[in-house]
DNA sequence: GATTCATAATATCGAACGATAACATCTCCG
DNA sequence: CGGAGATGTTATCGTTCGATATTATGAATC
């Protein structure tokens, strides 16, 4: 996707419109402007990750702990693996987060607030039952989100500098394990 | 700065020449293009890494592991640090390594390699010393770079999303000790 | 078949971009 | 003092940008 590409000055709406072999009128026409194509870009990138994670059961904090690690040991593995296949998301996340904005606050109000809350909760209760690494609640967040994401968001030089192809499904699964195991050092009986 | 905040294409330089003070011609005049001082300003910002990292002891791997690994998480403390003080590096780095493209291939060539290697052998013995957490060397690199500065590149995010400043000194500190419980639970006597 | 309306395609606008040419100013050495 | 070379400043070029006005097309309704 060319925002997640170039950030949303570089994206132009002309090769935006090439993409799908239409004029770059069409776009004005469609959308508003290019504002709101990129907010409708991210409120569906935003979709499909609800998506991956609509079969998996809640993190419920009042659920026992161990129970509760095997539930977000599972979510982790569902992040890494739509992280890989869908890279565009992180990317325009990892783009726009950096400076202070109207297009940040509108994707951190309305999808990010709650998935961070989200984790920031289950880790409180993982954390006060030993299951999870010594992480601090109010980082884990974002070491969980650098950590799982970045090889796919800079995959073109993992390429370059290993020649490892992180797309591969076994490189995939083994980033998740690892996340797993370094983020959930005390879940009995690997899954 | 401006690279950083909006990536190449959307950093403009105009903008950079007001920021000093100078007008936009000063730029094609002191550099031979918009490129050339792309690469002089990322040069800068490595030089800078080098000068953080260079009273510390080399990641020697025929070291006993226990003290490489207390090298490790010296130097780990370090980048998270520099992330914090500088994270106008690790927003190009991310900004340009989600593509294959030129620039990318300079900067992985030039100045990412020798840090991915190093990290990536000092992590060999380590694991099989038992001191680091169960991460594939092939991929620690990026976990480290990944949890280490996500929350200084997208500080605007930590701050409209929780209300903290990342780059409060006990924050970073916080963040450091993370990283390093998190990464090499093995390691005795938290100096 | 004529009318209507949603969409496609073209033309074009003003603004901003990187680059360069042209001109002004300053510094330094004789 | 005066000329030379480096640097500062202005003017402007061709290109690309997002947006909009205008015209063309095609499908549905009567």
């Amino acid at each position: 996707m060319e925002f997640a590409a170039k950030g949303f000055d570089g994206a132009s709406t002309r090769s935006i419109a090439e993409r799908v072999d239409a004029f770059q009128p069409q776009i004005n026409y469609h959308f508003a402007s290019k504002e709101a194509l990129w907010e409708a870009a991210v409120d569906h990138l935003f979709g499909m990750l609800a998506n991956a994670f609509a079969d998996l059961p809640p993190l419920d904090t009042a659920e026992d702990p161990i129970t509760l690690g095997h539930h977000v040991a599972e979510a982790l593995r569902r992040f890494v693996h739509f992280a890989a296949a869908h890279p565009e998301l992180n990317r325009i996340m990892v783009h726009e987060g950096t400076a202070d904005s109207d297009r940040m606050r509108w994707m951190a109000d309305r999808h990010v607030r709650a998935w961070h809350g989200n984790i920031t909760a289950a880790w409180r209760s993982l954390r006060e039952a030993g299951v999870a690494a010594p992480l601090d609640p109010d980082r884990v967040y974002w070491v969980i989100v650098g950590a799982s994401s970045l090889p796919f968001v800079n995959a073109a030089e993992v390429r370059a500098l290993s020649g490892d192809e992180p797309t591969d499904p076994s490189w995939v699964d083994g980033h998740a394990d690892d996340i797993v195991a370094m983020l959930l050092p005390g879940l009995p009986t690997p899954r």
